[in-house]
DNA sequence: ATGGGCACCTGGCTGC
DNA sequence: TGCAGCCAGGTGCCCA
């Protein structure tokens, strides 16, 4: 999925278009999602007029008049906004209908998105009452991501993407991130001195930032809400470039095996 | 508490 | 051409 940077991008591009439309009804072609589609979720939120777009972590929160939908678009999910004439495709599984005569349509192959309702706080459910800070706000610093790696032998790379820790650091933001701070995604995170975790954490911030403003990084089935890929791509420095020589060295990328994910870096820029 | 592994799914690519 | 095997942007849950 879509990482941080692609929710992001996501938000920016259906929150005008669904901001103070009112909800005429929701068609759901397949409710397997990651959570089942809770039944009567049609019912519940039709009727009721759209307010802000908000995100937290890789969740987009959907502002209703009674309760939030929250969605997340797992791995390989992406929203549009579509007219809902156009005839939907094999993985296109919900349609949020807008009195704009638009639809705001999922996609998403591996089903590993969900869309969820609550009545309540949003930051208080289930799912996102344990998350750590925003990557991007204040409350991720040095000292803060030194006070938490204090003692901990995880590696530093499966460690940035504990979303407990910091969210919305996926598999290619890490790699990525830990490039430019020059530190090995096998290092224990507690063997890593503040110093270098602050170099991190700006990393982290620039990479994500930068992803933002490329509208995300598109490898295979990301889209914004337009139907446009993301452009980062082209600015990555290790992910998925394995053999290939570092774009600040030379040397051969490697990829190594990490949590069953994937990781890239270059041998000799990161110690 | 921590760390590691599995599960959930489909599709695209590689190599025999 | 067909098919097995591997890989893919996430993350909740189970076990030791």
């Amino acid at each position: 999925m879509p990482e941080l940077p692609e929710v992001e991008t996501t938000r920016r591009g259906i929150s005008a278009p669904l901001r103070g439309r009112i909800v005429t009804g929701l068609t759901v072609r397949e409710a397997r999602l990651r959570w089942p589609l809770q039944r009567g979720l049609s019912a519940q939120v039709t009727g009721q007029r759209v307010g802000s777009v908000g995100r937290r972590a890789k969740y987009l929160l959907i502002e209703l008049e009674t309760g939030t939908l929250i969605a997340h678009l797992g791995m390989s999910g992406s929203l549009r906004v579509v007219s809902p004439g156009i005839p939907p495709g094999v993985h296109d599984h919900y349609d949020l209908l807008l009195s704009s005569g638009k639809c705001l349509r999922f996609n998403d192959p591996r089903r590993f998105g969900s869309l969820l309702w609550t009545r309540r706080d949003p930051e208080r459910h289930r799912l996102l009452a344990g998350l750590g800070p925003e990557p991007l706000g204040a409350d991720f610093s040095g000292d803060y991501l030194a006070s938490v790696a204090c003692g901990r032998r995880v590696a530093v790379k499966p460690f940035i993407m504990d979303q407990r820790i910091v969210v919305g650091v996926g598999n290619i933001y890490a790699s990525e991130a830990l490039f430019r701070a020059g530190i090995d995604p096998r290092r224990a995170a507690g063997r890593t001195s503040a110093l270098r975790l602050g170099d991190l954490v700006a990393a982290i911030r620039e990479t994500l930032d930068q992803a933002i403003r490329q509208g995300g990084t598109t490898l295979r089935d990301y889209v914004d809400p337009r139907g446009h890929p993301g452009y980062f791509r082209q600015q990555l420095f290790v992910y998925e470039r394995a053999g290939r020589p570092c774009r600040r060295c030379g040397t051969p990328i490697r990829r190594v095996v990490q949590g069953q994910r994937a990781s890239y870096f270059c041998p000799s820029c990161q110690r």
